[in-house]
DNA sequence: AGATTGAACGATTTGTTGAACGTTCAGAAA
DNA sequence: TTTCTGAACGTTCAACAAATCGTTCAATCT
């Protein structure tokens, strides 16, 4: 077991080097092999397949930036506003810097975002536990009051898709990008202070 | 002049034809050309070409479309916010259903968006002087009191991206888009409302 | 004159062929 | 037995040829 998870991220590494180097299509799974000292055959035993091994790559790159924000809106002294402000404003602009620097990392992006639409899915739910602690936490200090946090994790996360795979959609440089995701969230935070004066009008509980 | 538009209008009739039926990259100018009776080069004497033709097609529809929209929102006795919500519910049915009864415009909206950016900022231009006079009106009966209303207006737009052109970015059966513009705009909204609250905390003037 | 045509041009698409690739699995190696 | 290999399979991709299409413009018509 220890042995496989060993192999594994030796096949990781050498998949990531390909990939970012000459592209995901570029690379073949013949040269990840002998990048590994292994046959083509081999790799099967411990991925599906080639987009799984990217897969695999997105996600534990994935799972880094999600601790660096984890650590980012733990920090003592802020109020709820400010840190879904910083985690949102980090979250685009690491993402945009992501996909800027190498179009290699975009064309990943595209094809897990085209073939497996699921892992969005997945990334997603795990980006709403940690605004519904937030919300947790902003409640327990009478910032705002929300009823269904998951509900109103997803109402943020749907409201702010457009700042999400930012060059994939928009053509927008970074500051024009910067400045609407600061009013669209000032809006959505006003939205959710309200929601503490006149609770109960309609949102699920 | 008006012998020219007649023309102009025969030409986007007959194209619209043939592009619905047959869709946009299948039909050719000679087609067209054919059923007005005439040569494909005198065509480029009315439009600059194929896709212009395309671009004036879509244009009447959403002027219809836009016509019907400030009918709807100018119906006596309802709240700001039910005419927003009755706004963009509108618009969301509407092109969903537009996009979903046939595949030929969906390639045409495709193909427009992609080849002529500049057509959906002037669309989205002029659904925004809509939302800045609703405000204006929900000013006026002290339901909310936005600053910089063209900025809110397109931060709405912003937060409302999702819903635009439904099947082309999530996958998302109707009803499940429909809750969730709910769930968006309930949260916009009450920042709206918020604003009258507490005014001039950052909101540009 | 201005309006219209349709043949001609270059760009894009289509069709086709051969090589390359992802994946599998019978068998070799351990 | 379990682990690994590499040839074999069907699919996809790349390159080239032919055809088609959007667009132009010199010639024609009104």
């Amino acid at each position: 077991m220890a042995e496989k998870d060993t192999v594994r991220e030796q096949i990781i590494d050498a998949a990531k080097k390909r990939f970012s180097h000459f592209g995901y299509a570029k690379t073949t799974m013949a040269e990840v092999a002998a990048d590994c000292s292994m046959s083509p055959g081999n790799l099967y035993r411990f991925f599906p397949g080639k987009l799984d091994i990217a897969e695999a790559i997105a996600s534990v790159a994935r799972e880094e930036h999600l601790k660096d924000l984890r650590k980012l809106i733990n920090e003592p002294g802020k109020s709820g506003r400010d840190r879904l402000r910083d985690f949102f404003f980090e979250e685009l602009r690491h993402t945009y810097h992501m996909l800027e620097k190498n179009p290699r990392v975009y064309e990943m992006a595209s094809v897990i975002a085209n073939e497996r639409p699921e892992f969005a899915n997945r990334m997603f739910a795990e980006e709403r536990k940690i605004l519904v602690e937030m919300m947790v936490e902003a409640e327990r200090h009478g910032e705002f009051k929300t009823g269904d946090k998951e509900f109103t994790a997803e109402m943020i996360q749907s409201a702010l898709m457009k700042f999400r795979y930012p060059q994939l959609w928009s053509k927008l440089t970074l500051p024009k990008l910067e400045r609407e995701l600061d009013g669209v969230l000032k809006l959505l935070i006003d939205g959710l202070c309200a929601q503490k004066a006149h609770h109960s009008t309609g949102q699920a509980a």
